[in-house]
DNA sequence: TCGATATTTAGCGTACACGCTAAATATCGA
DNA sequence: TCGATATTTAGCGTGTACGCTAAATATCGA
């Protein structure tokens, strides 16, 4: 992944996880290990759409992995996208640079 | 800071360094330690007036601290706000979670 | 095949974020 | 005091995020 690249990741997931919903998505699809899209939309306040909107971000993000089994659409969480921010924080730790972000 | 305004910080926080002109603005003044409004909106292809409220966003999210000096405002950064976005990073890493978050 | 279940797509309204320019405010130097 | 400098406030237009309901799509079980 190039520079620029980079920088248009940390923005979708810095833009993804600006809405509550969807930072407590995120949250309760990683300590619960892997969800449906009904799972999750039944566990929120908001209606299914709004619910699979919010999904439909997070995924673009590349924060949420998600899978088709039959009828069922199983998201889970990706990690390895989060330490995209965790690295952009690196650069505002006191003398030390994250390696080339 | 008890967990429902621990919450409402963190929300102000991830809305702030949402916008890419806002997290330049947050990385310029902490490399270039402190900085007057005037430098900042210098260094911006935006209009002033757009660049003061992207000023305001983050001094009201805690991210900046500001000092009137005379004519000229001070912004420095305020690394502790960062904590609370590494935090809620926290909750992702493996079998691991932030004290009290 | 047919109805039920799971999920998305379409489409709409409202509120707000964000860009701008123009005008106001505050402070300093002469 | 007066003009210059530094910064904000006021106000406007546009685009888009986000909530909703209704309708469409896809897959399974019987």
């Amino acid at each position: 992944m190039d520079a620029e690249a980079k920088l248009a990741a940390l923005d979708a997931v810095c833009t993804a996880i600006a809405h509550p919903a969807r930072r407590q998505i995120l949250l309760t699809v990683h300590l619960r290990g892997a969800m449906t899209a009904g799972d999750i939309a039944g566990r929120f306040a908001h209606a299914w759409p709004t619910t699979t909107r919010h999904l439909t971000v997070l995924v673009e993000a590349g924060l949420l992995l998600t899978e088709k089994s039959g009828r069922h659409r199983l998201y889970t969480v990706d990690r390895a996208r989060l330490e995209l921010l965790k690295e952009w924080l690196g650069w505002f730790d006191p003398r030390e640079a994250p390696e080339k972000a």
